[in-house]
DNA sequence: CATTCTAGATTGAACGCTCATTCTATGTTA
DNA sequence: TAACATAGAATGAGCGTTCAATCTAGAATG
């Protein structure tokens, strides 16, 4: 009984299979424009196979969701582990704002707002992602903020964060509202923009 | 023949009613999620006669993305008129804040946007009206940056402009990844952030 | 004034199709 | 052989859309 049959790799590697999939198509004709079908075939495999792995489409949303905000938080913990490096965090900001201006990562992302908005279970995930999010940032904004001889509240430093999150996550709107933004002007503004924020008197 | 039985005002109420009900549809189960048969029940009245004022579900879709984008461009065009007086131009961000703050307005433009990222025919709409507000506020940020001796080429306007717009637009993703947000010490911040910005020197 | 006429407003059933999901049968592998 | 992988047909519900039939209210007519 060593082995067990088991055979977790196969599977799991189905499940991503069906989730890479399922993200190309959420991308192009989103949630509830996508059909089993659809993603059946980008995945090469029969309709009926994806409630193997699946329960439902529901569950494919949810795990395409949890997957999308998980790849958020190692990046805000990155973040924290640079964030004394002046260098290091201003290529966060850079990256940042290029990921953001990246029409595909908006899409996707968008949608799973939008999603979050009237879905409670998206948004229960989206919120808890959200929340590690937040903490994550406000304590790399505490120690920055210390290490400059500031002294802001909780309240201060969370909506430092909120702000900080806004200006990000606002840029996806742009990207799609605004196909031909000029990306390096804004880039230069925007990292003043981050600047000031983060050095503002308290 | 005076008369001659055009009706047109009973129609275009019969089409706002539609519009609304439409609206309150797609906020609460999106633009595919949402049925024909549902809006027709909301907008009180049978599926059928919804076609007698639009072509098809696509139809309204866009008619309600124009008219969501009308709202906003008559709003840049009030702030132009006001933003010679300091107070006039702080009231357009705090009532700027708390719209895009408000759940059901920020659900419904996420979803708009989500909507333009795949759709061409709802992007088309979303593209025209934002060359639009972007002109109007790239004129009233060089009229007001003039104003105090600044002087910005026209990259950097439009620039400050999409820095801007970034900010007002990422907070409807903040009000539904974070619904426990704390909106005066993020308006308090937001505000003096926006200040900062439209300081800056050139 | 009473009537017929008429054209738009409105309904609700019907159509063809696609959806998400289930089920059964077969292939594969160890 | 036993257990899992996979396909593909079947199911029933719901979709967007069409259409023929009815209603309604005012104009025209006598």
């Amino acid at each position: 009984m060593s082995a067990e049959h088991v055979d977790q790799p196969r599977a799991e590697a189905r499940r991503e299979q069906i989730l890479s999939a399922a993200a190309d198509c959420f991308r192009s004709h989103g949630f509830h424009g996508a059909s089993i079908s659809q993603i059946s075939k980008a995945a090469g495999m029969s309709a009926g196979h994806i409630y193997h792995y699946f329960e439902n489409k529901e569950a494919i949303i949810a795990a395409i969701v949890a997957r999308d905000l998980e790849h958020l938080l190692t990046l805000t913990a990155e973040m924290r582990s640079a964030c004394n490096l002046k260098e290091a965090m201003l290529e966060c900001v850079t990256t940042g704002v290029e990921d953001n201006l990246e029409p595909h990562y908006a899409g996707l992302n968008l949608e799973i707002v939008a999603e979050a908005s009237r879905n409670p279970r998206v948004a229960k995930i989206v919120h808890d992602a959200d929340v590690a999010c937040r903490e994550s940032l406000c304590l790399t904004l505490r120690h920055m903020r210390q290490a400059t001889g500031h002294k802001d509240d909780d309240a201060t430093l969370a909506a430092m964060v909120e702000v900080l999150a806004a200006m990000f996550e606002g840029l996806m709107c742009r990207a799609i509202r605004n196909p031909e933004i000029d990306k390096a002007t804004v880039m230069r503004l925007f990292q003043r923009a981050v600047r000031d924020l983060l050095e503002q008197p308290s």
